[in-house]
RNA sequence: GGAGGGUUAGCAUAAUUGGUAAUGCACCGGUCUUGAAAACCGGCGGCUUCGGCCUUGAGGGUUCGAGUCCCUCACCCUCCGCCA
């Protein structure tokens, strides 16, 4: 949720943030609500003040048996009065409410100027790209070929953009899911999770995906339920509507979901292989941090993301996503982006960002370590993406003979196995 | 799905026939003390144009006035049914 405050106290500076994220918004506008909706209740409090008086009045003539229908007679006109005023309240209200929910968050001062992807900056590129004597596979002719994956029988089961895993790829999966929560639960002191999968609306407000970007999720009929595309949405509404003690602070959450995400308007990007799906695993973490220290977690939260990769062995590189490329949430993004030998680039497989005091607004999560409650931040990162690892891994240690060998670090994990050859 | 009971401040508990939310614990500040405890005093939800206004799970209704009466919904507890 938008600051109202910071509308009030400096629009000119709000107007700047907006056009650096090049979002399209009024702020003259809201301002206007804005005035009219602090007049409005103005004006029904003088009257509601007269109301309470007179309910005085006339308790106390009652009481010692007075006869009290004259101030009665009086208020049934005001009763009326008030009522109307309260409809223009509260109509002015809500289009404020409606205003402010629609504002994206600033981004931080040390955001990169720009317009989209192309502008993000490389923050640094960490590892080599393994060098191959032959023309690398992609993931999916890797996939098929040694059956883990059954593209064909997933679009049977349920339609296009799902995966049905199978053997040693199931494995793989659940094999990295392990891997994963062991680092971030028992190295990074995060606490692990098993959250609903499914959401009700007044969570996913919180987080930012509603009322905006409905058109993004799924929605299970006839319920207020919807299916959670990122545990994001579950674990930082863990918090909502809770006032925190600063002892507490901060609070690490990690967790395992499969994410649900509708994917409207990328019709033909990524329509082959398991990149882009209605249903993917992640791992993911979340963070409620003070205030003062939501920058210095949001590099130790993405610090713990390239943990997995290092791990993994995996050459990935961290840019900073630009104000025009940044999510309605978040202050500041860093992407993680892994090499993929097939695509010949880098590409998306964790997203850290901070998003200050937006969510917590939203969702009512506040502290205490004063008089007064103050908004926790809020901040949360892919810890990674399950589904685009076993891309990773699939596409950078496949060998010419179209076994994959599995890293050090995870063949524990993988029942001691040291490569994937085919079972035939 | 059916029946019954419940939801009041961080926690716990009150509120005559409807009359405008009381109290305890915890916590914070102060007095006292070498220090602490105890005791005592004050504070202890939000907003405010500092006049006030709002706050009893959520939203409506009746009323001059609702914690209280009526309706809808959410959640919790008990039992029945169903079920992994």
């Amino acid at each position: 949720m938008f600051d109202i405050r910071l509308l009030r106290d400096d629009p000119v500076a709000v107007k700047a943030a907006m056009a650096r994220r090049r979002a399209d918004v009024d702020i003259d506008a809201v301002c206007d609500i804005d005035g009219r909706r602090r007049s409005a209740i103005y004006a029904l409090e003088q009257l509601r003040a007269r109301q309470n008086k007179a309910g005085e009045e006339i308790a106390g003539r009652k009481r010692t048996g007075q006869d009290a229908q004259d101030v009665i007679t009086e208020m049934k006109s005001i009763k009326e009065e008030i009522a109307s005023l309260e409809d223009q309240a509260r109509q002015v209200d809500d289009d404020l409410q409606a205003a402010l929910l629609a504002l994206p968050n600033v981004p931080d001062a040390s955001v990169p100027e720009g317009v989209n992807e192309n502008d993000n900056r490389v923050e640094r590129v960490v590892g080599e790209p393994p060098a191959f004597d032959f023309t690398p596979k992609d993931h999916v002719e890797i996939a098929e070929r040694l059956e883990l994956v059954d593209f064909g029988r997933a679009a049977k089961i349920s339609g296009a953009r799902f995966t049905l895993s199978l053997g040693a790829g199931a494995l793989l999966e659940r094999a990295l899911i392990n891997f994963m929560l062991d680092i971030h639960t028992g190295e990074h002191g995060y606490n692990e999770t098993l959250p609903p999968l499914m959401v009700n609306s007044a969570s996913m407000q919180g987080t930012g995906q509603l009322p905006k970007f409905s058109e993004d999720l799924f929605k299970v009929e006839n319920t207020d339920y919807w299916l959670i595309p990122t545990a994001e949405v579950p674990l930082t509404n863990i918090h909502r509507d809770e006032i925190l003690d600063v002892a507490q602070l901060p609070l690490y959450y990690t967790a395992y979901t499969p994410c649900f995400r509708s994917e409207a308007g990328s019709y033909g990007k990524d329509t082959r292989g398991m990149v882009r799906v209605h249903q993917f695993n992640k791992v993911e973490m979340v963070k409620f941090t003070t205030p003062e220290s939501s920058w210095d977690e949001l590099e130790s939260l993405t610090a713990n993301a390239e943990t997995i990769l290092r791990r993994l062995g995996l050459a990935y590189r961290v840019v900073s996503l630009c104000a025009g490329d940044l999510g309605f949430s978040a202050a500041k993004t860093y992407d993680l982006e892994v090499w993929l030998p097939a695509q010949n680039t880098y590409r998306e497989i964790s997203s850290c960002s901070n998003f200050t005091d937006f969510q917590a607004r939203r969702a009512n999560i506040r502290f205490k370590r004063g008089k007064k409650p103050e908004f926790v931040h809020t901040l949360n990162g892919s810890g990674i993406a399950v589904g685009r690892t076993v891309v990773a891994l699939l596409e950078n240690y496949q060998q010419e003979d179209g076994s994959v060998r599995i890293p050090e670090a995870l063949q524990p994990y993988m029942k001691g196995k040291t490569v994937i050859a085919n079972q035939g």
